[in-house]
DNA sequence: GCGGAAAGTGCGGTACTACC
DNA sequence: GGTAGTACCGCACTTTCCGC
């Protein structure tokens, strides 16, 4: 690469980046060119916006405001760099940075005056770059002037949309698309350009706001411009060559002495260095404590040292939105105790440090500015459905994982944890206490600790006894006059050998006629058919009137709603049914839970191990006596639901 | 100044440990 | 096994702080 010595009139060297790139150079001199910087190399003319090159942007954003420009990038020839001012329409390359290390300042490059031109008449960059632009190159990047292709695109779009009025059709209305596309990315650019040259904190004043940031870079420009200066004599200098004559006898005065006198025996060296007293001396060597590393840690200043992910610290502290600080809280200090809060209690003053730290963080609290909390602890650590944050508070954690704990331990006693713990301590079961009552290990008190949160929230607590009640399965009374068959299948494998059974109650709940079947190797669907079939049988034959058929089977209850279906494998007894139900006046089918059909299940099981195919109860046996008093003395059963 | 929340303080009780 | 010391905890009350 060639490079031009300056000549004393070289300063107005000028790159109009406009539509075309149109490169002006004013200068008297020497022959030099654009193009002899590598310019008018074959396919040099690649000019990115700089906005294509982050990492230039915002290495120059803060410092300067000029714009770096890639203005020639091809194979063979050096990478230039030129920065650009803002002109009235456009802008003005300052200076060039080549990948070579050079750098060539435009305000002294000669350039060749047009009277001067190469006898070969090589065509100039501008030349190349208007060319390859009109010619559609995508190659050829735009430089500034947003305004002025902003009008061409404006005139463009209210040409075409002028054209659909007349005749649309979709070759318009393509390309008002793509213009549309055009302008909005021309506007972006020049959000850009101008949030760039502003100096402000785009990611605060993220919007478009491209007429704020264009205001403000001009205040800043007009604010750090120096028109006068006051001289040591109190008198205002306007002039700019006496201004400048000022600065520079300013900073001689300031860096130089008049002093020429000197002190020829300075003191030793010893008596003017610093000295290390004896504990410094000893604690030189000593290693660093915990306290020295917090002390360090929190001595960072806020917005200092960004993070990983090129945040400060203070940004996440002041700008964190409410849901944000709640993730934090969340992800950070409430996962952290977790693995030590699942195997030991946490002491309280732990616990309260931990909540103490969340509640300041979510409020803002710091170690030099308390800031009020507005809404209690308590109520943050509530559910969103009940008008908390959904934060959990660690004590409870704490008892929840040691409630898990203790439900393991409770659970797979077969467990060598478990195993450990009762020989050691003589755990029998949770309603009991321990035989030998003492602290022991720190995993034994967690045990313990669990044993009494599984306590309450299994019996203690009132809501845990609200929560039994519900499940609770009323025996729902019957109206006067009618009977009730309750039928149920039972089975031992499926397909097993396999019983139905069941009973007629009264209205009052007492016994009037049992039965039960071995229906053989069956499914538990045909054995429950079986049931309902035998128990409509019977009350048929005890000429029942009002009858109330109770099935713990959705699926029978589905099968019997059904359309008719002859193609189903059990519809030959289903239609049995149907047939049976309608030879009584009145009789209802109702489905029910389990718990409300022991009775008729206990008789079903005993149809799977009986000799004889059917056997008809006059009085309750044995097994359904127990039972069938429950079911007359109480109103309620528990129910058992899988957890 | 008021209201609300956190933090601090004091007291009593309990559990545990070390020692004799 | 008894005793002293210590740590922890809960409770009640007061103080502090902050926004309005």
């Amino acid at each position: 690469m060639r490079r031009k010595r300056p000549t004393s009139s070289t300063s107005n060297v000028r790159v109009e980046c406009n539509l075309f790139a149109e490169v002006e150079a004013l200068s008297a001199g020497a022959d030099h060119s654009c193009e002899n910087e590598g310019w008018s190399n074959p396919g040099i003319p690649r000019l990115y916006h700089f906005h294509e090159s982050p990492s230039m942007r915002y290495t120059f954003a803060p410092t300067s405001t000029l714009c770096p420009i890639d203005c020639a990038r091809t194979a063979g020839a050096e990478t230039g760099w030129c920065f650009a001012g803002s002109r009235k329409s456009g802008f003005s390359v300052s200076c060039f940075f080549f990948s070579t290390g050079e750098t060539v300042s435009l305000s002294s490059v000669n350039q060749s005056p047009p009277a001067q031109a190469k006898p070969h008449k090589k065509k100039s960059s501008q030349q190349l770059l208007r060319e390859r632009y009109e010619n559609g190159d995508p190659e050829v990047g735009l430089l500034g002037e947003h305004s002025g292709k902003k009008r061409q695109i404006l005139a463009r779009l209210a040409g075409v949309q002028k054209a659909l009025d007349e005749a649309p059709n979709s070759f318009l209305v393509n390309l008002e698309k793509t213009l549309s596309l055009e302008y909005s990315t021309i506007l972006l650019q020049e959000q850009e350009l101008w949030a760039l040259k502003s100096r402000v904190n785009w990611l605060l004043n993220g919007d478009r706001n491209t007429a704020f940031f264009h205001t403000s870079t001009l205040v800043r420009r007009r604010y750090n411009k120096i028109h006068q200066l006051k001289d040591l004599m109190g008198n205002w200098i306007y002039d700019f060559s006496e201004l400048q004559s000022l600065v520079q006898r300013t900073f001689q005065c300031l860096y130089s002495t008049e002093q020429l006198c000197s002190k020829l025996h300075p003191e030793p060296f010893f008596q003017q260095a610093m000295h290390v007293s004896e504990e410094e001396a000893n604690n030189l060597d000593s290693s660093v404590s915990d306290q020295e590393i917090k002390q360090a840690l929190f001595s960072f200043k806020p917005f200092k040292a960004p993070g990983p992910d090129g945040l400060h610290a203070g940004w996440k502290s002041n700008l964190l939105s409410l849901p944000g600080i709640i993730t934090l809280i969340q992800s950070v200090t409430e996962a952290i105790p977790t693995y030590f809060m699942q195997c030991m209690v946490l002491p309280a003053k732990v616990c309260n440090q931990i909540d103490r730290l969340n509640r300041n963080f979510l409020w803002g609290t710091t170690t030099e500015r308390r800031k009020m909390h507005l809404v209690s602890w308590a109520k943050c650590c509530k559910e969103k459905s009940k008008g908390g944050l959904g934060l959990k508070s660690t004590k409870a954690r704490n008892l929840a994982f040691l409630a898990k704990l203790n439900w393991r331990v409770l659970q797979n006693k077969d467990d060598l944890r478990a195993r450990v713990l009762i020989a050691k301590y003589g755990l029998t079961n949770p309603s009991n206490p321990p035989i030998r009552n003492r602290v022991g290990s720190p995993n034994w008190a967690a045990v313990k600790a669990g044993t009494e949160t599984l306590s309450h929230l299994f019996r203690d607590c009132p809501k845990s006894i609200i929560f039994w009640n519900r499940l609770q399965i009323p025996i729902e009374a019957m109206s006067v006059g009618w009977c009730k068959l309750n039928s149920d299948g039972s089975y031992l494998g499926n397909p097993g050998a396999a019983g139905s059974g069941g009973l007629i109650r009264d209205c009052h709940g007492r016994w009037i006629k049992g039965y039960s079947r071995s229906v053989g190797r069956a499914s538990s669907v045909l054995a429950e058919l079986w049931g309902v079939r035998d128990g409509l049988q019977l009350a048929i034959s005890l000429n029942i009137d009002c009858l109330e058929v109770e099935l713990d089977a959705e699926l029978l209850i589905h099968l019997f709603f059904s359309p008719p279906s002859s193609n189903h494998v059990y519809s030959s007894i289903i239609n049995d049914c149907r047939w049976l139900m309608t030879q009584i006046p009145r009789c209802e089918m109702h489905h029910a839970y389990r718990e409300a059909n022991r009775v008729a299940d206990a008789l079903a099981r005993i149809g799977c191990f009986q000799s004889d195919a059917f056997v008809l109860y006059d009085y309750p046996p044995a097994q359904v006596d127990v039972l069938l008093e429950l079911d007359v003395s109480e109103l309620t059963v528990p129910r058992v639901v899988p957890l």
